[in-house]
DNA sequence: GATGAATGAGTGTTCATTCAT
DNA sequence: AATGAATGAACACTCATTCAT
């Protein structure tokens, strides 16, 4: 009862060490094993496949990101929101929720950025841009309808959706402290917000 | 001493192909063999191994955009700089032969930039991002020298240079076309531009 | 005491699928246990190993057939027989008898025949028809004592019992109706039954 | 260039015997490799997978016999044939022709039959049965257009199909010696020829 | 200038079985 | 009456690399 969950966790955990320095496909089933003192079928015990060991690790902290993310996008995209209402305060707010998150587990947010290929995961940060993408898309176009005299560039708004998931993914990767990662992302998001006025709004 | 150059370029363009397609990991020299309709020991004729392979795909477009960078940086230290002598035209004809470059071999420039996980060129984005941050920092503290009162936002250089390079690599991987690109990379760069004096030099 | 009956039976019942999708070594047990809805070493309380839990799902029918199939010889074989006793009747109760056993459980039937390679009951036909041979080969000695100038053809006895024994095979592979397969089993009896007297006894 | 082809036909020769042995499925190819002296990796110079091993084994044996097989059925379906011109004497000639390409590798004509379960040859005897019964069924057609009052049994003529190729089948399980074979299947075809003219073509 | 043959170590995965609890 | 955990051996297959010819 105590011994199986143990084993389990261990499991996970020295898999988590494994795909952090080989990544998913250079991670060997084997070697976890092996150090988790277990044979190698032991594995599938507690896991389908290789995979899904992965989703143990990296998992939680998607979903994780995933209900924060869209649930801030459904909350004002249902709010019959006025262009003029958005401050910075609500991007701080958001921000400062998705690195909570990510922090959490900090080598699970590195595994599931950077070590995910091969994996069913391996796209999960395009996905996470074409989020971004459509929902600041709709933005614009509601400012543009407002603003006589402006469009959108699509390009624009393309690369600064990128830009700002890259953000996240910039810190997480090179920003160890988490206090220090929350003052930072404050900068960050006032520059690509910034940016998003001057660069994806242009005049027609 | 025609053919077998001939069989060389042959098994360059499909090893292309293959990089582009699946990886350096990923890529089969068995494969690239077969398709160019060769036994497997001939690749070893021409290439010491897997990676030298992979150079001779990638390291044209690699050396070429980096006598292009290393030039450009070279010459602005060499002059006795005076910061007020930065235009925005410097950074328009440093990007446009950056562009140049990048797109002479366009697939090959992809391969380097997302296919190279497991090669000797897998951190080459990272270096390229340090030697900007380098070059980055020396020009910051030209500027902070001349401005009392403004000091070094030591993450958000290491930011706007990652930024940066970043927006080269945004335009390899989404946009085909060269003079798109060509109009696109003048905004990115302005827009950086910004970022950069406004928060990379802050007030002390 | 009625739970665990009901948990066996329904190992029973769901391996009898499973065998008869798979055969005996394309079938799991763990597949077995996870669709009984119970863990892997549960069909060990009930059998002793995979062999074991095979013979729960056919030996039912091989007994079955067995007790018939041997109880028609023995009692034959009892009798003082005269060569001229035997008529097609004789023939018709038998392979009813045998019909009656095999349709009783049809899957059963079809697993015993078709799907028992590499378990202990791999042999089973074989057996059968060895029996079979050597019940008609003493059949055939009395008549060809009686019958002068006639002799017994060792390979075409061995090949009709082969025959005979195959035709229950084939009704069973391929006529699921059991009252289609008592019309059509007379048929290939009387068919057998000729090319018996004529092609198993011949002349010297 | 003799080692190689001695080691390929060593590895053919050897997994012939483990096929025998073992079946399609239950044969290893380590242990082919290790009787034939080399590493595992060796077989996949010389064969694509498992699959493609078995063909080399059996292939030589399937085609010989399919030509012989399908060469007869349209010669015979070509000629505006009569009813009346089938003899005994064509049956024979096909037959033997059969019994030859058989036994010119009789193990493995033993393997194609009975040891190819798993592979991609396991249905080849339901496919010569099949073959077999459309062709019955033309010929029986037109003999029972010229033979007002006869009509075709469906199961008896799915069963001669069966049992015809299963004399084969039997011939070469149970009988090594190719002289005997030839002697015998001229009784099984005159025996079938029977059955077929008594039991497929019944009265109204 | 290449071929043809082979190596050896590795991969993820599946299996029937065991046994303490 | 069964679970949960684990074993250990086996499987087909793939890989980059080597080297005599």
């Amino acid at each position: 009862m105590t011994k199986n969950i143990r084993t389990k966790e261990e499991l996970i955990a020295i898999a988590k060490q494994e795909f952090l320095e080989k990544g998913y496909e250079g991670a060997s089933l084997r070697s976890i094993c092996k150090q988790a003192g277990v044979t190698t079928g032991a594995i599938y015990f507690f896991f389908k496949n290789k995979d899904e060991l992965f989703q143990a690790v990296v998992g939680g902290t998607l979903s994780g990101f995933m209900s924060v993310f869209e649930g801030h996008i459904r909350e004002e995209m249902d709010e019959d929101f006025s262009v003029y209402t958005h401050k910075q305060g609500d991007h701080d707010d958001i921000a400062k929720a998705i690195i909570e998150v990510l922090y959490k587990d900090h080598d699970a947010a590195i595994i599931l950025i950077s070590k995910a290929s091969g994996s069913s995961y391996e796209h999960v940060i395009d996905t996470v841009i074409e989020m971004t993408e459509r929902y600041m898309k709709r933005l614009a176009d509601k400012y543009a309808e407002s603003m006589p005299g402006k469009k959108v560039d699509k390009y624009m708004l393309h690369y600064l959706s990128h830009a700002m998931v890259e953000s996240f993914v910039h810190l997480i990767m090179h920003v160890s402290s988490k206090s220090k990662a929350e003052r930072y992302v404050k900068k960050l998001m006032e520059y690509h917000v910034e940016g998003w006025l001057k660069y994806v709004l242009t005049d027609k």
